[in-house]
DNA sequence: TTGAAAGCGCTAACAG
DNA sequence: CTGTTAGCGCTTTCAA
C-alpha cells in the first residue's frame, strides 16, 4: 500500500482516495463510500464526522474507479449530426436538463451526418462504459447495431419512427409530416411546389411524403433542391435566389428546417419580394427563429425538446429496473400556419 | 477468477476482455494491450493474429479500467454558460475538432450563466479524472479555483483577459472591444447610445468600455437594457421596440451579441423603421446570422473558433509534455463594418 | 519481443 | 451500523 513517488507527465498531484479520509476520520474506507452512497446507512454522527472530513481535505470521489467496480457510470451519451446548428440543441438541452435532474452526465458526439463516424462514435462510447444511448435517426451501419447488441446496453433512437428499432424510439413520422405539408400547401392554392433541403435521410422522408401527397392531388413534380452543409441561413438565401431565378413558376417553397427556410426569407426581403405573395415559405420544427423573422413562418411543430425528455425518462425507467410503458414513442407533429404561406 | 452469475440490473451482457482475446489468440493480455498501444512493439505475425481476434470478436477496451490505471482519460470537459445559442457553438466546434483529431474526447457542461453551477460541473468533471478543462470566462468562485488548483489539471480559461489566470487563457479584451464599438459609433456620428444585453461578466465589460469611450468623447451617458436568458431574437425584439418607444432619443444601440441585435432588425423591419437611418445596429461576436440578416449587421468580429482550436492546442501541448510557447493568448477583435451603422 | 506481478480507487457481498 | 474480502479490466514496472 506504499505511494510510488510521483512521475506522470501529466504531473497530475497525487489525488487524495477514500483511503486517506477514512484515515484521517477514523474509520474504514467502505463507510467513506457509504457516507457518500448510502448516507442513510450510516449512524449521524459517523456521518457528520466523515462529511466534515471530505469538505475539509477537498475529497472529489474518483468516478472511474467506481464505474468499473459498478458497472455504472452514470453517463449516458447522444449522437447527434451536429450541435452547431439549432436544430437538435432543443432535444440536448431536453436530455441534458431531465438526465442531469436525476445525477446522470451527458456525453456529447457529432457525426457531421456521416454514418461512419456515428459508427466511431458508438465504439468509443461504449468503451467509455456508458449507461445508455442516445442515437439521432434510426439509419445506421451493420456495424453500428451489431455492436449496440453486443454491448447489450439500453438505446433510444430518435427524431424519426421505423418498424425495427434497435431497441427504444422516440420521434415522429417524418414521410408522414412532409405529406401534411404537402396537402397544407396544396391547399392553400399553390401549384408549383419546390422542396429544400439536405440530403439526411429524415429530410429525404419529408420529401418523398411532400411529393407524394402533391402527385395523389395532381400537382406537378415538386423542385428538389439540395443544400450543403454549412450555413444553413445562407443555404437558404442561395437557394430562393436560385428558385427566383430559374423556377420562377414555383410559388411554394419547403425548406427542411426553419433556418433554411428563415435565410429564404432574409433574402426574399433582401430583393422585395412578396412572401406569399410570389412566393411561399414553409419551414419545419418550429425553431427559434420561426416566429421571429419577417414574415413570420410557417412551419411543422414538432416536440424537439420533449423528444430529448421522452428519451431521459426511457433511460432512466430501464436504469432503474422500471419497465418502459412505451418503447416505442410516436410523438406527432402538426402544422402551425403563419404569416410566410 | 472465475465469473461471478449475471445479476446486474442493467443487465449489460458481460463484455469482452483483453482476458478473452489473449485466451483466444494465445497469448497474454498484455500483449493484446501492447497491440492497441503500441503495435510497434509487437512482432507483425503477434499483431496480425491479435487484431484478427480482436476484430472477430468485436472487442471494445474499457476505457474506465485503462484511464483508472494510467490516470490519463483523453476526456477533455468544457464548460460553457449554454449550447442552445450559438455564441459559443464557434468555439466548441473548434475545440472538439482539434481534439478528435488527436484521439481526445469532449465532454461538455452548461452552467446556465451560473457560477455555482460551474463549481459543480468542475467538481464532476474532476471526479471523472478529464485530462484537461476548458472554462469560460474569467470569472469563477473561490472554491472553482481552489479545486482546480488542488486537482492540477491542465485548465484554459477563454473569451476574456485577465491578470491572474488559473493556468492557460485564450480570449479577448471585451473592455477594449466595447471601447472600440463606442469610439466607432460616435465616429459615424452617434450620439445617443443604448446597450443591450445580459449580465454575464464580459457582457458587462463590453458595456463598461463602451461607455467609457462616450464619456470620453463628451457623449451622453448610454442607456444600459437587460435581456433575459431564454429567446435572444426575441430578446432583440423587444428591447428595440423599448429603444424606439421610451427611448426615442436614442440613435445607436450596441447588443452584447449577433442574435440579439439581428432580432432588433427584424423588428425594426416589422415596424418599417429605418436602419441605420433611424437607429443604427451593432452586434457582437460576428456570428452566421450577422452577414445575413437585413441590414447586414456591423459587429465585432472576434475568433470564436479560434479559442477553441488555441485552447485544445494549448492543451494538447501539455499533454505532450511539450512547453506551451504561449500560455496566455490575445486572439484580439476588429470592427466589421455593414450596413446597419 | 513477451510475460508476471502489482496495483489504480472503488463497490458488492458477506460477515460481524 | 460497520468492516473484511475480493475483485472490476486495465497499465505499469520489472524480469525473462
Amino acid at each position: 500500500m506504499k505511494r510510488k513517488p510521483e512521475t506522470s507527465s501529466t504531473a497530475q498531484a497525487r489525488a487524495i482516495t477514500k483511503e486517506d479520509v477514512a484515515r484521517a476520520a477514523g474509520v474504514s474506507h467502505i463507510t467513506v463510500s457509504r457516507v457518500i452512497n448510502t448516507p442513510e446507512k450510516v449512524s449521524p454522527e459517523t456521518r457528520t464526522k466523515v462529511e466534515s472530513f471530505i469538505a475539509s481535505m477537498g475529497y472529489i470521489p474518483n468516478l472511474l474507479a467506481g464505474g468499473l467496480a459498478s458497472r455504472r457510470t452514470r453517463i449516458v451519451a447522444a449522437i447527434v449530426p451536429t450541435i452547431s446548428h439549432s436544430i437538435f440543441a432543443e432535444t440536448v438541452r431536453g436530455l441534458s436538463e431531465e438526465l442531469s435532474r436525476h445525477g446522470y452526465q451527458l456525453l456529447l458526439g457529432q457525426t457531421g451526418y456521416s454514418e461512419d463516424a456515428e459508427t466511431a462514435l458508438v465504439e468509443a462510447f461504449i468503451g467509455r462504459r456508458v449507461d445508455g444511448l442516445v442515437l439521432t435517426g434510426v439509419q445506421h451501419t451493420a456495424r453500428t447495431r451489431q455492436r449496440l447488441k453486443a454491448a447489450g446496453i439500453p438505446v433510444v433512437e430518435t427524431w424519426d419512427l421505423t418498424k425495427r428499432p434497435i431497441d427504444m424510439l422516440a420521434g415522429f413520422d417524418n414521410h408522414d409530416a412532409g405529406r401534411a405539408m404537402g396537402d397544407y400547401l396544396y391547399g392553400k392554392g399553390y401549384r408549383r411546389m419546390a422542396f429544400v433541403g439536405g440530403e439526411d435521410p429524415r429530410g429525404m422522408a419529408r420529401f418523398a411524403g411532400m411529393r407524394e401527397a402533391l402527385l395523389a392531388h395532381g400537382a406537378a413534380e415538386p423542385v428538389h433542391l439540395k443544400v450543403p452543409m454549412g450555413s444553413f441561413l445562407h443555404a437558404g438565401r442561395e437557394s430562393v435566389a436560385r428558385l427566383l431565378d430559374h423556377h420562377a413558376e414555383v410559388d411554394a417553397a419547403f425548406f427542411s428546417n426553419d433556418v433554411i427556410a428563415a435565410g429564404a426569407a432574409m433574402e426574399c426581403a433582401r430583393r422585395g419580394v412578396a412572401v406569399p405573395g410570389r412566393i411561399a415559405l414553409a419551414g419545419f420544427a418550429n425553431l427559434e427563429i420561426a416566429p421571429e423573422v419577417l414574415p413570420a413562418l410557417t412551419t411543422v411543430q414538432i416536440s424537439a425538446h420533449q423528444i430529448g425528455l421522452t428519451a431521459a425518462d426511457m433511460l432512466l425507467a430501464r436504469f432503474s429496473g422500471r419497465a418502459v410503458e412505451q418503447p416505442v414513442c410516436d410523438l406527432g407533429y402538426s402544422i402551425l400556419e403563419r404569416e410566410s404561406t
